[in-house]
Order: C-alpha cells, then structure tokens, then sequence
RNA sequence: GAUCCCGUAGCUCAGCUGGUAGAGCAUUUGACUUUUAAUCAAAGGGCCUUGGGUUCGAGUCCCAACGGGAUCACCA
C-alpha cells in the first residue's frame, strides 16, 4: 500500500512539474499518468520551446523530497550561509587533547556519501578544499533527524556542530544542525571512495567517459576532484609570468581580437562578419604584428597573454582556440631572450611545482639553467649526420630520401628541412634545448643574422621533443620586411593559404621605426601540459571545443 | 581528411557460435545509535546511440550515420 502511495505521488509530481513547466501555477490533486503523457505528447508542446524534459525516477524521487521540504516550510534553496572552517581547516588543525577548540564549527559543502545506520548516520560532504565526515545522531537531533531522509548525495548542506575523532579514527564533525543550501534534482555520477593509510585514493566507478568528462566538466570537477589541482596550477602559473613581467616594468596590454588582416603567423584564420560595417574580420592567430605597433609607438616592454585562433584540426595537441604569451621588449635581441626565457621557465616550475626538475610521463625535466643552445644546422650534422647548409631543394630532396625520411617530391625547401627536423632532430630534444638560426625563408618577421648568409636570429624552444617557444630579433629593416611580406604574398597566390597576407598598416609602422627588438611567443596551454604532466591539451582546458551533439530525434 | 577501436540501467561494466537483457554501486522499502567501498533482506529501474539490411528471430551479423578515443597528416 505504502508502494502505491508513493506512486501516486510521484505522478502527481510528475504532473505538477509538467504543468508547471507549461506555465501553471498548481494542480490540486493527483492525476493519472494518462494525463501526463497526453501533455507530453501533444503537438503545441512538443512543436514549441516549452520545457519536455525527460525525468528518471531517481529525479523524479529528488523533485518530490523538494516539493516535500518546501510544504515542511523549507527553503532548499536560502540566500547564504556562515560557514567558520574549511574541511581541510579542520583537518590539519583539529587536536584530540585540546577537543574544546573546535567546539562549534559550521562547515558547507555537497554530500558526496551517506551511511545510514538506523538513530545514527555518517556522511561526507566535500568543499574546495576536501572532504570530511559528519555524524548525525537522532539523540542529538531530535525529530530533524527525520529530515535526513530528503536529503541525498549531491545535495549542497551547512553543518553546524563540534569537531571530533570517531573511534575508527576519523575526524568528523558532530552534528548539532544541518541546514539544506541546495536541493540537488538530477543523479550524479558519485563513485564511492577508498582511502589507503597512506593517502591514497581509491575512486569506484567514478566517471572514466571522456566525453562526458570534457562536455560536462562540472561533473568532472565533483567526481575527481583532484583535477582541480591542475587548473589551480595553470592558475599559478599565469600569475607567475605576469609578476615576472610586471616586476621588470613591461605593460600587459591587450590588442584587438577581431581583425580585418590576420597575420604574425602562417595558419588558417577563423572568418566572421561585422553587419554595421559589412565586412569580413577575422579572430586573430596571433598577437605579434600588433604588439610590434606598440614598441613603435614608444611602450618598451608589452606582453599579452590571451587567446588565439586557428581554424586546423584537432587533436591532443591542438585546440581550436589556445592561449599564448607573446612579449616584446626593446633594444633587445635573441640572446638576451634566451636567458629571460631561462629564468622566465625556471621561476615558473619553482612556483608551480616546488623544484626546478619536474617528472612528465615518467622523465625527469630539469629547468635548471642554463639551458642546452644548438645551432639548427649543427643538429642536422648531429642526429642526421648531414650537412644541409646552403642546399638546393633537389640537394635537400636526395639529402632526405638518403636518411629514409619521406617527403612529398614537390616540396618546398622549408618543408623539406621541417621535416628532416622533425623526424631525425626533434625527439631527441627533451631536455629544454634552444634551436637556433633557422632559415630566413622559415621566419619572414624575423632579422637577418648578421654573419650567417641565409638565416635569421630566431630560436625555438623544444622541451620532451615538442616546441614551446619561439622567439627572435624582430626585423626591422622595413624594406627587407616589405620584400619579405611580398614574398609571401606570392606564395600565397600561389596556393599556399597558410603563407601570410601583406599588412600594409603594419609595413607603415615599421617605416616609421621599430627599434631593435626582441620577441617571444609561448604557448601556455603546453606549457601547462608539461608542469602538470598532462599529454592531452583537452586535460588543462575546462572546456575543451567537442563537435556539438546533436540530437537523437533531431529532424523527426 | 584517412585508418583502427568503442557506444548496454544514474555510474562502472558483463552479455559466448544470433533465441525477448545481467551484476556491483546508486535509488526505494525494512533492520541496525561510532560506521567508512558499512552490512543484511526485498523491490523498482533498459528507444541495448540512431537508421537501414540479412534472418522465423538481432544487444549480438552486415551497411550507413552520429558521438567519443587512439594513430597518422597539417599546425602551436
């Protein structure tokens, strides 16, 4: 009987939720579910923008312990609460001879697990900071002890009580009142959790669906919590590198993401459409043509670290928008880079991990400086035991196929060498590993070195075999970057779509006069990757881009 | 864009050579006043991603689509 009862409760639920969607204020009385299937089947709700949402019994069951706190006269929903101690506070600081220090904490956080025991039950709720148990005890409580059975795992709730250690020897607050903060209405994915004396946790059936993982990343954070550590890591390090710079006296400065010309980078561009001006802008690949204006201009120091936008592929390296550091300082060069960019590293894994050698994926990454400095062409002769200086493109072809690295026959030079270095040099760099003097060809913003014919001063550098930072003397020769940018204008017309658009704006403030410059490119995104031994760049963004989904019966 | 693997209950996963769906956790009901992956007993819960096809019969076999993962190509 008692079953029956709650199921007509649950259809009054189910139909009252319903009309209330609708736009009805109430129904008085319990209908059938014949009811609610003719309003979620009828035509003007299903055509229309009014809610149909599908409910399980568990929601359903969650919806109805709402509507039954708020008849007991319940907000589950109230405006705040004081909260005294964080879990962790508790923790570290609770002390089995001096009890009387935590006699009334109130903590706040979601119920993560619930064991009940008939006149006492434990929970654990989980804030920012961690977990920790509760102890509720019917004696102590009273008839509110009651109310615990509206209560759920996922539900937000206030405790108010004294901190003590049960006899299994955990920590926990003892129960003097608890107050609903937030009704949860739907499931979450809770796995219980098992920790070893050590500290280790074990997590049972926590969620391990990617997808779910990336598109709902709230439910994520809940369910491992210990992601967090690295997007509060990211966090640091981006305030690392700004106090780095702010220190120095360069100027965070912000320059337009919505661009009419694109440039500072070969890379495809994502195009939209200004209606009141109609024309095409484009959002931005890179900061660098902009930030130049602003050395011209008369700033000495300007970085900006924001984001980017490249419309390629995907993939565990790459997502569409990424963020990037780019800085310029005046009257500087690339050797003067090198080593900012040493101390620059070597701060930010001291205060993002405590050391200067980090562990990714099983390597120890020493950020110790100074960092190891090779000429491109000598890393040919080393890994390659070839010397490619000065070769013709044919030369460069046989060089390749002589070393069994494949390339298409019609390639570039540029191209050939990219991926000479790609496949011989590259994955022997994992120890951070300055590459220097590349070819002008590869670099058209970059200076003439001014004793290697053929080469610019500009540098990358390649941690774990992958590219982090690039960096050169900024050309300044504004007739060099005029034929420069032409040329690759007729790359361009040639077909290429990635070679770079002639910015006459930009050649002018070049004529007016940069002075000798120095500029550096990070992308942050890897840069997080390695300092939080991550290898998916999906892992260190909160919202990785995911092909929409669509729907089922879309089109029905 | 190419290839391979995956998609079953709220979560984690079984489901053999085709015969109308199973477990643990979670949920509901009951027992239990220091438990801890609590336990015990019972119950409810599935458009088996979608659409075709083969078949008397498809979660299972075939094709396609959608979504994800991995590898490759381009890029940071």
């Amino acid at each position: 009987m008692r079953r029956a009862g709650r199921d007509s409760h649950v259809r009054h639920c189910i139909v009252t939720e319903c009309l209330r969607s609708c736009g009805y204020r109430s129904i008085s009385s319990p209908r059938s579910t014949a009811i609610f299937a003719t309003i979620v089947s009828s035509e003007y709700l299903g055509s229309s923008s009014m809610s149909t949402v599908q409910r399980n019994e568990q929601e359903l069951i969650k919806i109805e312990k709402l509507h039954e706190l708020r008849s007991l006269g319940i907000n589950p929903y109230p405006v705040s609460y004081d909260r005294s101690h964080h879990t962790v506070e508790i923790i570290n600081t609770f002390r089995d001879d001096e009890p009387d220090a935590m006699s009334a904490v109130r903590v706040a956080g979601r119920i993560m697990a619930i064991r009940k025991m008939g006149k006492a039950s434990f929970c654990h709720i989980q804030d920012v900071t961690g977990r920790i148990q509760i102890y509720l005890k019917k004696d102590d409580l009273g008839e509110a002890y009651d109310l615990l059975r509206l209560y759920d795992i996922g539900d937000i709730v206030g405790v108010e009580g004294y901190v003590f250690r049960t006899r299994m020897g955990e920590i926990s607050v003892h129960a003097r009142e608890f107050t609903m903060l937030t009704k949860s209405v739907t499931v979450i994915p809770v796995g219980k959790e098992e920790v070893a004396e050590d500290g280790t946790v074990t997590r049972y059936d926590a969620i391990a669906d990617k997808e779910q993982r990336y598109r709902k990343r709230y439910l994520d954070l809940i369910a491992n919590p210990d992601i967090k550590e690295t997007f509060v890591k990211r966090s640091q390090i981006i305030r690392t590198i700004r106090n780095f710079f702010d220190e120095r006296g360069w100027i965070e400065v912000e320059t337009p993401i919505l661009q009419p010309i694109y440039g500072g980078a070969t890379a495809r561009p994502f195009v939209t459409h200004h209606n009141a001006l109609d024309v095409e802008l484009y959002l931005r690949i890179a900061d660098e043509l902009y930030l130049k204006r602003l050395i011209v201009g008369g700033f000495e120091g300007v970085y900006e670290i924001s984001k980017n936008f490249r419309n390629e592929g995907m993939d565990k390296a790459h997502n569409p928008e990424f963020t990037a550091l780019e800085i310029y300082v005046a009257y500087k060069d690339y050797i003067w880079m090198m080593e900012m960019v040493e101390d620059l590293f070597n701060t930010i894994a001291v205060s993002a991990c405590g050391a200067a050698t980090i562990a990714f994926q099983g390597t120890d990454i020493s950020f110790a400086k100074p960092f190891a400095k090779k000429k491109m062409f000598d890393l040919f002769q080393e890994y390659a035991c070839l010397n490619l200086r000065g070769q013709s493109r044919e030369q460069l072809l046989a060089s390749a196929k002589s070393i069994h690295v494949d390339v298409d026959p019609s390639a570039s030079a540029m191209k050939i060498l990219d991926e000479i270095f790609s496949v011989k040099v590259q994955p022997h760099l994992i120890q951070p590993t300055f590459v220097m003097d590349y070819p002008v060809e590869m670099s058209p913003l970059a200076k003439a070195h001014p004793r290697e014919e053929g080469l610019v001063e500009r540098f990358e550098l390649f941690i774990m075999g992958k590219e982090v930072a690039n960096a050169f003397s900024e050309l300044n020769d504004p007739l060099d970057q005029r034929a420069r940018l032409e040329e690759q204008a007729t790359i361009r017309a040639a077909g290429d779509d990635e070679a770079m658009v002639v910015d006459e704006d930009f050649l002018h403030a070049i004529e007016v006069g940069l002075p000798p410059t120095a500029g550096l490119g990070v992308g942050i995104d890897r840069l997080v990757m390695l300092l939080t031994n991550n290898d998916s760049i999906r892992d260190v963004l909160f919202f990785p881009q995911m092909r929409p989904e669509r729907h089922k019966h879309e089109g029905e």
